[in-house]
DNA sequence: TAATTAACTTTGTATTTCAAAGTTCTTTAT
DNA sequence: ATAAAGAACTTTGAAATACAAAGTTAATTA
């Protein structure tokens, strides 16, 4: 029960990023316009955030032509997956203590 | 799995904030002191983001003096524990969604 | 040639977060 | 009586973050 709030990750403390964050668990490869759907955001606001998880090395990024249409698809790293895991595991942790 | 992120509460958005919660569910009046120490926080922060949980009536106050000395004392409203409540079930459908 | 689509980027504002210092009230020490 | 200390804040000011709205680029289809 040590040190608990330390073991949460800011990175994962928007709801935004958590959302983008757990599409990307489950999926391989999941492209712009699915997660701007799925989540309902604005290309900007979307954007922005996959920046910010970008930036920390959390997600990896693929720009090609599917047919005759540009697509840019992400998918989480090695890293991002091992960051997301612990700060489930911290909020688990956190959230079992007892009294 | 429709509007995923529309049911994550913003107010819980934050790790401080989170950490907060989850010792107030699970304790009944809890001191500033007791929070402060088990969440390692300056007071300032402390009592900032017990400001942001008391506006929207998640958290109510107790003041008095405990032998000779002041003491503060919060618990988490009914209001607050539905809505934390709500929050984690929200996290947990966030987080099992299948391809 | 014009309009459309995808995926951003930029701009400007508003909100949030934080550390550090200051405040109030009461107690304890000198 | 005066000073110092403790609890629980509040204030200040600066930095970081978040957002909508508009602008951009490159290729595609009408």
């Amino acid at each position: 029960m040590k040190r608990i709030l330390t073991k949460l990750n800011k990175a994962f403390d928007h709801r935004v990023r958590l959302g983008i964050m757990s599409v990307l668990v489950v999926n391989d490869w999941v492209d712009f316009t699915f997660l701007k759907d799925t989540l309902e955001l604005t290309d900007g606001r979307l954007a922005s955030h996959i920046k910010a998880l970008e930036k920390v090395k959390y997600l990896e990024v693929r720009k090609r032509f599917v047919g005759r249409k540009p697509n840019t698809s992400y998918r989480v790293t090695e890293k991002g997956r091992q960051a997301f895991q612990a700060h489930l595991d911290a909020l688990e942790e956190l959230l079992k203590q007892s009294k």
